[in-house]
Parts: C-alpha cells; structure tokens; sequence
DNA sequence: CGATTTATCTGACTAAAGTCAGATATCATG
DNA sequence: CATGATATCTGACTTTAGTCAGATAAATCG
C-alpha cells in the first residue's frame, strides 16, 4: 500500500510554505514592504520595462504607479521614457538603488547559504530541487540563443560529454569527436540555443551550418532534471526554425543507439533513417529532415 | 565547473514561491480572507488550543481574538473555556464548521491532484519531493507512539520488508523469519515508535520486550527520503526512553552486514557486538546495550 | 488631422493585516 | 487571600495591498 500521491504533494505544500516564508523572504529584513521590495529586485534582476515589471509581478498600474513613485522618492531607481515610444516607462537604478539591490542580493544568498549549511546530503537534497524547479518552472523556461563558447553553453556541453561518456560503452572523448568550430554554429551560419529555467542553463542544441543549404543537428542534451518536460523536442523546433530563417533546406544528424531516447524523438517528429555520411567513430544511426 | 549550488536553491526558492502561490491556495476561493481561512484550517487539522493556533500561525493575541469571533459569528466555530484552565480557550468546529472545512480539503486535494496531472515523470517528481519536504520539514517530524497494526505502523514495516528483500542478496521473507507479536510491541511489554512528517510515516522502530529486563529492538527504518537528518539516531534514543521507562536493563538486536550504515549507528551509540542469541537466518550481527 | 487606443498617473476609496495599550478573568504562589 | 502572572479580549489605531474611475499624454490609424 503506497502512499497517496495527494497527500504527498500536500505534505510537500506545507513544508514549502511553512519554510519558504523564512527561506525566499530576503524580501524582508530591510525595513521595506514587500510591494516595494519586489518591484526593487525585479528592476535590479534587469526588468525595465514598467509593463513588464506590473506583468511580471501582477501588479494594478495604480498600485505599480505608487510603488515606483516611492523608490523614486527614496532615490534608488529614476525613471525615463522609453525612447520609442514616450508612453512607455522606463525603470533603472541609481547608484544607491544598486547598492541597494546588492545588499538584497548579499541576504538571499546569505539564506540560501545557511539553508545548504543546514542540510547535510547536499548534492541530493540540490538534485531534487532542481528536479522539483525545473517542473514547475516548465512554464517558464526560455530558449536563448548564445554563442557556445558563453559559460552557459559550456556548461550544457560539459554535462553533454559527461553524459555520453557514462552512457557509451567505451566512453567518449570530445577530441576524437568531430567537435564543431564554434563559428559554424553562431549566426550567420548556424545558431546555439541553450534552455533557461529561472536563470539556470537546463538544455542545449547546436544548429551547424556550413553556409550551404544543408546544416547538421549537434550537442541535442536536457538536463536529467528537465526531462520529461518535452524540452528536447522544443529545442529541436526552435532550431529546425532557426535553420529555416537560415535558408537551410536539408537537416541531418548523427546518433548513437545508446541513446535511444533520442532516436525515438527524432522518429516522432519528421526525421527519417539515412546512410552514414561521417566517418566520426561515435555515432552508428544518422538522420534526415527536408524542411 | 558544475553549477552554483547557491544559484540552484535560489532558483527552487523561485519557482516554488511563484507556484505555490496557485499551489496552496486553497485557502482562497471560497471567499475568505487568508488569515480567516488559515485559522479555520488550523482547527480542523486538530489544533483545538487557542494559544497553539496563534503560535503555529504566528498571529498578534488581538488579531486572533477578532478571527475567531468572526468565525464565531459565521456559526463555523464555537469555544469553550479549557477544562483545566479557563483563562484558556479551546476552539472546535460546529457541523458547518466542519462542512467548511471538508470543502477547503477537497479545495486542496483537487488542486494537488491537478498539480500532479501536469506533471508527467510522477513517481519520480514525487520522490524528489517528499526528499525536499523531508529536509525542510525536519524539525517537524514527531515520534509518535503507535499500535504496529495501526496504518501507517504498518506502511512502514511494508516498506521495511521491501528494502529488506532488495538489499539482501537472497532477498528477504517475514514468514521465515521471526517476526515479533504485535502485543510485544505495545505497553506495557514493548512499543512501536513512528516517525512522522508533516502528517506521513517516515520512519519507526519497535521495542518488543517479553515482561523480563531483557528488551529487543526491532524494525529500525527511515525513508530514503529521509535519510542523513539522523533521524535514525532520534529513533533508537526514544526507544531506550521508553525501554528505561518500562524497567528494562538490556537492550538487545540482530542485524545483518548487508545494512552497514545501521551497524555504524549502533557501535557509535554505545551498543556492543555480542555472540549470536537467536537462530533466525537472516542476521548475521548481533549487538547489545546496558542501560 | 482628428479619433481612437495605449501606457501611465492621480485621487478616492476598501479590505486585510498587524500593532499596542489597557481591561478582564482566571490561575499559581506564598 | 492578596499578589503577580497568564490568556484572552477590546478599542483605537497604522500600514500595506489592492481597486476603480477618470485624467493625461503619447502613439496609431484611417
């Protein structure tokens, strides 16, 4: 008799809300309402737009107006119009209200720091909450385009050759590899997309070009805590759309049958099976798509 | 270079604030202010002493007195002076109080189950949450005395068994083994300690005397999401109270090598390796304790 | 250009939450 | 039984959050 997967997920409700309050609530501490402090971090976290901010915070304009009115007044952001389109706001910090931020900054990860201290199995307890973030952050991941040679790509790349190097029976090493020139695969002859969630690199594909019409698929990886999301599969779109905007016509892939998962995908949306056309010696399945 | 372990909590901390604001929010739709709505809860989940109630919820004396007034005036509640101390006031529902309450846990069970319908990989999602639920929740966790016929006894003994025939290697089968009567685990012989987390069964020992002062211990299990917060430990501690309690002067236990991180429990809490006492086939180790 | 739409701001509200200084009744103690 | 401690209640506040109906200014469109 398991337990019920409902009570569960209530069990895993309160313990979040009861310690979240103490946990995220760097909000507090500084002697500014919530309302306020929120605005502050999310302007400081890059939000500029005062749509966006109200958006993003799911303020009423009125409410957001006086929030704005109120850091203004205690110096920390200034606000301009956007220079398209005069209507618009534009939020910024000063340098107090930089400071200001930082000091935000400095006390959630002071939190974050003790709640680890606090904890011992660390690296678990961390995997499952990134398991637990990246599924409920699914709604929120982004796809980016970067160039691989940014720290986030690396470190998608990283975790990509770790995983083939556990999964293929005699390992992988990258330079035996026919490891792309980062150049191929930034615009305008191909594009690297990585999948943000909540700030952390989760996901990865390479579009490869050769400034011909046929451009090859590489580096396709999600982070373990991100699958079962349908993350790959999105990747893949958006890539096989940059590749359109690129006038490419023909898209082929190399794989290995240790990856299964992977070829089950690309079965599932439109590749079909084709010779080897590389002498790379890790891939043995290889793939075609006509856009 | 892996990732930020500061970055990964802040980014749970992200996702969760922003999801369980939909999440637990049962307490709203049903037209209710929250704190209102969280007191009501707070009632029907046991809490009965008005004092305990503005402590679990962290409420101002006034606030509170006015909260339950109106939930007075709503006819959801009634209160009474303490029996042993009428300064204090116990609260209960009424027959609608309890509708209420009924509707806002099926409120919460409808809104856990559809969090779980969006969410594919489930068994697995559910693991890393209860991991999470149990590391936040640890200061929560309470020994509770149980008859070990009792559910969740019961849960946690399957589970035992379960690891049990997973980790030895000829697996494992209670009927072969001898398996205590209930009635040694329960006053005044013996007793059967669960613990619980935030409502579910995570751990339990047994304490199963003979009327003699010579006492066993059996059944000692922790979840694995539950492991590393030495809960173990706390266990085993609480069974020798009750063993003092009880006058026995010897504790006793069998245990097999295939469980290492339990014999490293027992030679670090002041438990001795003795010769074999029994003829069970499955222990290998036999330790024993004076008190 | 004039009409309409859009983004923000202002003023005038309400509701909810929280604070604090007594008031009141009861209990515990010498 | 007087004294002080304790638990709750009451009244009179403040702060924060949120709502809503215009006002204002800039953009967009026919």
């Amino acid at each position: 008799m398991p337990l019920d997967p409902i009570a569960r997920v209530r069990r895993f409700n309160r313990a979040v809300t009861t310690e979240v309050g103490a946990l995220d609530m760097s909000f507090l501490g500084r002697g500014r309402p919530l309302g306020t402090a929120r605005v502050l971090n999310a302007i400081g976290h890059g939000q500029s737009d005062v749509a966006a901010i109200r958006d993003y915070l799911g303020l009423d304009s009125g409410l957001m107006s006086r929030l704005l009115r109120g850091l203004e007044d205690e110096g920390l952001i200034e606000t301009v119009p956007h220079p398209e389109d005069a209507r618009r706001r534009v939020a910024r910090l000063t340098k107090a209200g930089r400071s200001e931020f930082r000091a935000y900054e400095a006390l959630s990860n002071a939190q974050a720091k003790d709640f680890l201290a606090r904890h011992s199995r660390q690296e678990e307890l961390l995997r499952a909450m990134d398991l637990v973030a990246s599924a409920l952050g699914r709604g929120r991941i982004v796809l980016e385009e970067m160039d691989p040679r940014d720290d986030d790509a690396k470190y998608c790349l990283g975790e990509y050759y770790a995983e083939l190097a556990r999964r293929f029976e005699n390992g992988f090493d990258v330079s035996l590899s026919r490891d792309p020139e980062a150049v191929d695969m930034v615009r305008p002859r191909g594009a690297f997309l990585v999948a943000m969630s909540d700030g952390l690199p989760i996901g990865c594909v390479g579009l490869k070009g050769g400034g011909g019409e046929v451009a090859e698929i590489k580096r396709l990886w999600v982070a373990p805590s991100a699958r079962g999301l349908g993350l790959a599969r999105r990747l893949m779109e958006a890539a096989e759309d940059i590749a359109r905007e690129l006038s490419i016509k023909v898209l082929r892939l190399d794989t290995n049958s240790a990856l299964p998962e992977a070829q089950q995908l690309y079965r599932n949306s439109g590749w079909t099976e084709i010779a080897r056309f590389n002498d790379d010696p890790y891939p043995d399945t290889f793939f075609e798509k006509h856009l």
